[in-house]
DNA sequence: CGTCGCCTTGAATCGGATCAATATCAGTGG
DNA sequence: CCACTGATATTGATCCGATTCAAGGCGACG
């Protein structure tokens, strides 16, 4: 495996790339100085656990950049994603010690991470803060929410298609395009993460892929880059009302 | 169906049953004075809706007395349950004036509504909301992320055990009883409920309860009442590990 | 008593899981 | 350059658990 140097080279709060969308977003100088006395930044390589479930948690942290996954396993090893990491999102809680999940980078990935004891104490003085994460939760919820539909009540077909759509849709926002006309990504996950996410077996979702792919609702080059010639056609595919139900 | 006298006795929120669960669990008496002046209780009867999906809301609240379900629903009629609420839990989203869920009834109901408007006012500059609030939408968050490992990675047998597990340790945690021996409750929830909180059919949910019964993992009395004669058999059986993974 | 809502049970069917073989490709070393 | 390896992905055959469709039971209530 390459060695790499230390990939941040930013460590002023102010040129941060998530300044204005992760836990610190509403924070004005003095407090991002309050912040930066009390944070420190780690790097994961793809495939490296960044937290193991259980384990005590000393730090709380945003991914600066990087995708990470949360994941929950049963003891026979039936795992089941909850929860995927991009940058901005928060990692930790506040107010708990041990960690209820598993944390695995899939790709390279830094986390900018903030000691829990003086995190928490800035939470009690600081408001913007402890809004923010107010803020970024209750979105995480209806996240987890919306992903409950999809794993109570939707077919594989469908599963798949929606999962397309909401990358999609955050590469939309993420790079600002129209959100129309032709979309296209990479696929951050391997089949079998997808069938975590999704709960599936890798084979089902490989099966769906082709199939999606065969009638013409995506397009493929190689096995992770995803062309979508039609966004409302993959949202009636997830069986998705057209405007994805995002309310004001 | 009967006419009832308001059932809302205390509009003292000192004397409030949910007064030391609810949102203003933090507050000291000066805040509470002013959540008074911003409050009003309303009453709903089993079945009626309480919000519908998509409405404005100009409310929020918490449930002071009886149960409610959160659901999502597809155009074609698949739904699912995405939370139960119960007393001392809130409802609605500050900061957004659309109602996400459907939110129903199932047991007559009072809630204890604040106007949106100066709530969200007070959230700014009472921390004492804010906090508790996060709080209590982490732990929403948390228990949505272990239902979806129920949804996406059980089978109907244990779908089954597990809601009856989460209902028998909130009745213990809610009447202080000893966790272990013998707990028994009410089903708050008709077959279909269950099938919408499971992601399965109500046939289904039905043959596994009987199965339950027959294997004597439950007792059951008339439909309803449950009796577990075994806590640690019920959670084996909901695939889960001893102590239900709860941290501190 | 008869009706309606809720629940149970049976039989047939189907979607996704499982088991198994093969394909693709990047990396590695001879 | 090619053969080997291991991780990832595809595809096929079969099986099984949950759904679907259908019939009937139970209890509350008018």
């Amino acid at each position: 495996m390459l060695l790499k140097e230390n990939p941040v080279s930013h460590h002023d709060c102010e040129a941060c790339p998530i300044r204005h969308r992760a836990v610190c977003a509403r924070c004005d100088s003095d407090e991002l100085e309050l912040l930066e006395e009390i944070k420190y930044y780690r790097s994961f390589e793809a495939g490296q656990h960044i937290i193991w479930s259980g384990d005590r948690m000393d730090f709380v942290g945003s991914v600066v950049s990087g995708i990470a996954t949360l994941t929950q396993t049963m003891e026979d090893g039936r795992t089941q994603m909850v929860g995927l990491l991009l940058p901005s999102d928060f990692v930790g809680r506040p107010g708990r010690n041990g960690a209820a999940y598993d944390v695995v980078a899939t790709t390279d990935l830094v986390m900018c991470c903030f000691r829990k004891k003086p995190f928490e104490q800035m939470m009690e003085t600081t408001p913007h803060i402890a809004q923010r994460l107010l803020q970024m939760t209750l979105d995480e919820l209806d996240a987890a929410r919306e992903w409950m539909l999809v794993l109570g009540r939707k077919t594989a077909r469908e599963k798949i298609a929606s999962l397309l759509a909401i990358i999609a849709r955050r590469n939309a926002t993420l790079h600002m395009s129209n959100a129309s006309g032709e979309l296209s990504f990479d696929l951050p996950l391997t089949r079998e993460a997808m069938a975590d996410y999704l709960g599936l077996t890798l084979e089902t979702v490989s099966r769906q892929v082709s199939a999606l792919k065969k009638d013409g609702v995506i397009v493929l080059e190689g096995k992770r880059h995803v062309i979508i010639p039609d966004l409302e056609r993959l949202l009636e595919e997830a069986g998705d009302d057209s405007d994805g139900g995002v309310l004001g």
